[in-house]
DNA sequence: TCAAAAGTGTTAATAGTACACCCATGA
DNA sequence: TCATGGGTGTACTATTAACACTTTTGA
């Protein structure tokens, strides 16, 4: 029984992850400045191998918690990237996951001595191996999921007026939306609750602010947004 | 450089490929009694291990040849299951690729000799290890693309009559669909083409035979069904 | 002649899109 | 007082959903 598996290769198995906050500006993507060899100074993702103790699913929340401090996150598995060469010193095959993060909460000193950096979505650097590949499919995926799923609320601090959701559904569909049929929409689902604060940071006037309540979506599920 | 790599352990990768088919019955899926231990007699999808020579998307290339002797088949990664314990005797991470095939086309002794049996989709026997959760995922992940990408032609044969097409995604949503509505929509496409041909076989009156035009969809680039 | 599948239009409801002005406030 | 972002409604268009009868033909 021992050969049916012993026959065959093994493989190092990595986890990568495409970690998305937004802010202001728009998205950005946390990103690491390689401080350690191989590939000195060269931008990548942020990842890690599988260990033996660990599903690869726990490897990505490990290798998330390990930059960022952050535990209990937003996550999905991207996909399985397995060329043979894709990396050039060894094979590795990877399993990219994205996170979405709330760009106020993460554990600051922590992604500074792993030399992680922000950059917006559209000013990327260069990234290593296949890491740009997997940042194009894990954008499509959360852009396919923010349209029928509240998962964008991750993204956000808890409490957030309409602009600033507006201002977050068009970093993702890249695209401007209209402002009065935004909040048609948003008006009619009640798990998106107004509350009585009044944010006066944004603007002079201040602007309301919203709360997602998960409790009550769960009991309507009907997102389309 | 080499402890880099080194210090990290190595596992088995396999691949699992859930392999859809249609016919009037509706959709069903190849599967496979091991004739082999371990766990023989068991029901499983058709899967195999990653090689050193050939990347992941290769290697469920290969096993749908192996147990099929189809090539350049429409094949999806569905997603990497990774459980430490999803094998009992030993860690294996394997990645689902769903297949779609047209049941008429496969290499009939090929599949007999590997103890291969279509099974419908919706009598599905008990299988292995997570291959139901498998088969969950890439159920659905089928649906939602067939739903804006022409890839249920590939359950097809090359020329199929309308109702054949309504049945084939009455079967990949589950769910009843209006016929006028149905023709009308399809009307709409001119990359599915009327050919002169009648089919005979499947009613006492004949009726019309379609094709999909690859060309004319790729100029145009609007499914929605 | 009849059973069995093929084929065919209209209407109502819903969802989506386009569009422009007044409001409240702090500097 | 004015610059800045906050807030609001209506008309048009497109899409989707509901619905029933006639046609053809081989057995």
């Amino acid at each position: 029984m021992a050969t049916y598996y012993d026959i065959h290769p093994k493989f190092h198995v990595a986890v990568d992850c495409i970690i998305f906050g937004f802010n202001k500006d728009g998205l950005s993507l946390l990103l690491l400045k390689r401080n350690m060899e191989p590939f000195f100074g060269a931008w990548s993702l942020m990842g890690g191998f599988v260990q033996n103790d660990e599903s690869v699913d726990n490897a990505a929340k490990r290798v998330l918690r390990e930059y960022t401090g952050l535990n209990e996150v937003y996550m999905e598995q991207v996909g399985t990237f397995g060329a043979v060469h894709r990396e050039p010193e060894e094979r590795v095959i990877s399993v990219a996951y994205y996170a979405l993060i709330n760009i106020q909460d993460y554990d600051k000193k922590c992604v500074e001595e792993h030399n992680g950096y922000w950059a917006r979505i559209d000013e990327l650097p260069h990234l290593l191996f296949d890491h740009e590949e997997m940042i194009e499919k894990a954008r499509e995926q959360m852009r396919r999921k923010a349209s029928s799923a509240p998962i964008s609320f991750n993204l956000l601090p808890e409490l957030f007026t309409l602009t600033q959701l507006q201002s977050l559904y068009e970093a993702i569909y890249d695209c401007p939306i209209d402002k009065r049929n935004f909040r048609k929409k948003v008006a009619d689902m009640d798990f998106i609750e107004q509350t009585e604060l009044i944010d006066k940071k944004s603007s002079r006037r201040g602007a309301r602010l919203y709360r997602f309540n998960n409790h009550i979506y769960s009991k309507s599920l009907k997102f389309k947004l």
